[in-house]
This record gives structure tokens, C-alpha cells and sequence, in this order.
DNA sequence: TTACTGACCTGCACGC
DNA sequence: TGCGTGCAGGTCAGTA
């Protein structure tokens, strides 16, 4: 699943293929790929025509193109969205999963927005080169220059909820997605369940430095791969999933205490972690 | 205002 | 072999 080091994995790759060319068209092949943009897909098309992507900028999992007159096109790619240009295997104009494409003046390489579970979409952002309005709610990342952890920890320590729905929440710190929770959790010996209200600051720093150092190693292996769901630019997956301590490793032993990774359903999603390093909090007494 | 829940969606794995 | 069910999970609208 595309969380933050796939995100920039695949920023980085659009980058180098995308600054300086100029759109000549965009075909969309499903509609809802581009749900969140207002005037549907011909409008989409028609607004994204003839512009010059001057730059590919990310927030969280959000990725946006940079437009010559200072617009902007947003993708999320969602679940299992992938952009693919000019890989070894050009994808064929009836590729079931393929939802937009778009072709260039200069005639090169198209780029393609495939997304099996169509839980990704593009828009178009008037004025959004900068930061689109649309997703200026977003927090900046743990991988963002400008990122602020103390900042970071305190909008945690403000919540009233459970340590994971606040890691979750993209308003508070973005990027960070149900398999990274998890492998900060782990990493931080925190269970998930923990209550934000109660944790002290040098805890919840301790959970967001793990988010970033386990977000920074997935970087630099290219990011985590289950299936072909996640792939770069090129079609090509990560390595990070060899690396994971607990999600995903139901039964299998701690690699700290070697106690059983256990499964927990959370969130209308699943939580993984080790019941021995990462103690349940104890029930609050009713008064 | 804040926190929480369920819907959206498709393909795969599994059991019968 | 075919069918039904559960699961995967990021985001957002609706509800409490």
C-alpha cells in the first residue's frame, strides 16, 4: 500500500520524467478517477490541456504537478494507485486497472494513472502550484524540511483517542499509514491502543522518531512491496517488506523477545503487534 | 468542535 | 469448479 516512502518514491521517478514536458491531452477512462474534480472528466481533460508541469511536489501522501501558470493537478494514489512512464512493459491502452492517461507535446513517454481499487483520483487545483487549497488541511510529514516534531507532538498529546487513530490522522502528522503505525509502535514499545491524553512528550517523541527512521529506511530501499499493488514509475517494487518487525507477521516470533505477533482488529483494520513488548493499557476504572 | 463509524471499491484467498 | 464470504485500507461524509 503506497504510504509516505512509496509516495516519494514515486515522486522523485515523475520528476525526472515529467518537469518540462507540456500536457497535450488527458484521456480519462474511468470517471471515478477523477471524482473529486468538480466539473467531471471532460472538464478535467480540458482543463489540463496545454499546461507545462513545472515541478512535482508532495504533503503526506498527496502528490501534486506543478503547472506553468501556477495551477496544479493533485493524485492520490489511494490504495493501490501506481503512475507508470515509459517502463519495460508499456502498458496496453486496455489495461483493465488503467483510469487516466496522459499523452505530451514532445511525443514521448505517456504517463499513465493505474489504480485497481480506484480509491485514488486526480483533480485539477486552480492556483495550487504552491499548496493546493484542497488539501491544505494536511500536516507536513516527518520527511518535510519544515517539519516541526515538537510541534508534531504536541497536536498528538491534544487529542483525546487511542495513539494509533492520532498517528493515522493526516492533520497531525501525514503520511504515515496503518503499516507504518505499526512499525513505529513496535519500535517504540508502545501498544496501539494507548491513550494520547496520558502519554508524556518524551513517549510520544519516541513514537514519531521511530514513524520517521522506519518511513527513512523504506526510503531508501524503495519502499514496502506485498504485491503488485505498490510499484514505481517504472514498474518496479521495494524491498522494505523483508524488513518488517511486525506487520504482517501474525504468529510469527518477536524478533525483540521473541514472544508471538499478535493480530488485533482496530479500526475496521488490523493491528499488529508484540503483547509482551507492547503491554495493552490498563482499563480506566468507571467512577 | 471533536471523535468515531461506515461506505466506497476490487481482487485474492479460503472454505464449502 | 463455482459460489459466497472475509480481508486488505486511505479518505471523507455523516452522525453522535
Amino acid at each position: 500500500m503506497p504510504e509516505l516512502p512509496e509516495v516519494e518514491v514515486v515522486r522523485r521517478g515523475l520528476t525526472s520524467h515529467l518537469v518540462g514536458r507540456r500536457i497535450r491531452e488527458a484521456q480519462v477512462f474511468n470517471d471515478r478517477a477523477v471524482r473529486r474534480h468538480q466539473g467531471g472528466a471532460a472538464d478535467f481533460a480540458a482543463v489540463t490541456a496545454g499546461h507545462t508541469v513545472t515541478a512535482v511536489r508532495r504533503r503526506g501522501k498527496y502528490l501534486w504537478f506543478a503547472l506553468d501558470d501556477g495551477d496544479a493537478i493533485i493524485a492520490h494514489l489511494g490504495m493501490s494507485g501506481q503512475f507508470r512512464v515509459g517502463g519495460s512493459v508499456p502498458v496496453e491502452p486496455h489495461h483493465p486497472h488503467l483510469r487516466v492517461r496522459f499523452a505530451f507535446e514532445d511525443g514521448g513517454a505517456d504517463m499513465d494513472f493505474l489504480d485497481q481499487r480506484t480509491f485514488g483520483g486526480m483533480s485539477f487545483s486552480a492556483g495550487g502550484a504552491d499548496l493546493p487549497a484542497e488539501i491544505a488541511h494536511i500536516a507536513r510529514d516527518p520527511l518535510d524540511s519544515e517539519f516541526s516534531l515538537p510541534q508534531a507532538v504536541a497536536a498528538i498529546r491534544r487529542k483525546r483517542t487511542e495513539i494509533k487513530r492520532a498517528l493515522l490522522d493526516q492533520s497531525v502528522v501525514s503520511g504515515i499509514g496503518n503499516i507504518y503505525a505499526d512499525e513505529a509502535l513496535w519500535r517504540a514499545k508502545v501498544h496501539y491502543a494507548r491513550a494520547t491524553q496520558v502519554m508524556t512528550r518524551p513517549i510520544v517523541t519516541k513514537v514519531l522518531e521511530a514513524a520517521t527512521e522506519v518511513m527513512k529506511a523504506a526510503l531508501e530501499v524503495g519502499g514496502t512491496s506485498f504485491d503488485a499493488l505498490y510499484v514505481n514509475v517504472n514498474g518496479e517494487s521495494g524491498y522494505f517488506d523483508r524488513s518488517l518487525n511486525a506487520y504482517g507477521q501474525q504468529d510469527r516470533p518477536c524478533p525483540r523477545c521473541g514472544t508471538p505477533i499478535r493480530r488485533d482488529a482496530f479500526m475496521n483494520r488490523s493491528s499488529y503487534f508484540c503483547p509482551h513488548c507492547q503491554r495493552p493499557p490498563r482499563p480506566t476504572r468507571a467512577r
